[in-house]
DNA sequence: GCCAACGTTGGC
DNA sequence: GCCAACGTTGGC
């Protein structure tokens, strides 16, 4: 297993949890996260320490508009057992949790928002893989390589 | 608000 | 196991 830091990115609707919240906040549990691809990465792929770029979806301008850091391994969401969370799975129990999730700690806020629009004229050099850029983009948490990260935020 | 893309559900 | 129906995501 490899010690290196790895680096993701993570989206949320700013009008649910933004980055001027999570400043606010220090650390929130990343809850509500319901796909399988999502919890995965979440669940079996992050360490305390990995980077995250933190990306405001469903939005007026759409793009990365900070950092953050992983900041506790994986545990159930506690929003998956109560009846009166709207991401209350009766699928899921205490004995077999179906969702998992970990702390995201702020790290800092971009000096401005790099927008989907230029990351995606980066199309070249990001790969075309790229998943923020794919088609039918939906993956609301998955990794990107080192030097995508660094590049990325070298455009701020 | 629209709608394409796509994941999930459930009948068969 | 297939696949139509349905719900959600998220850019525009």
């Amino acid at each position: 297993m490899s010690k290196r830091r790895r680096y993701w990115l993570m989206k949320s609707e700013p009008d649910a949890f933004s980055i001027d919240d999570l400043e606010r906040v220090g650390t929130e549990p990343w809850n509500g996260v319901r796909n399988y691809q999502a919890r995965n990465f979440m669940r079996d792929g992050m360490k305390i320490g990995d980077k995250v770029l933190f990306y405001h979806s469903n939005t007026k301008v759409p793009g990365i508009v900070g950092t953050a850091t992983v900041a506790s391994g994986a545990y159930p969401d506690e929003t998956q057992f109560d009846r009166k969370s709207d991401y209350y799975d009766p699928k899921a129990s205490r004995e077999e949790p179906r969702w998992h999730l970990v702390d995201i700690a702020f790290e800092r806020k971009l000096s401005r928002t790099i927008r989907l629009e230029e990351i995606k004229q980066q199309a070249e050099r990001l790969g075309e893989e790229f998943a923020l850029i794919r088609r039918g983009n939906r993956l609301s948490v998955f990794p990107v390589s080192a030097d995508q990260y660094s590049f990325l935020l070298s455009l701020e």
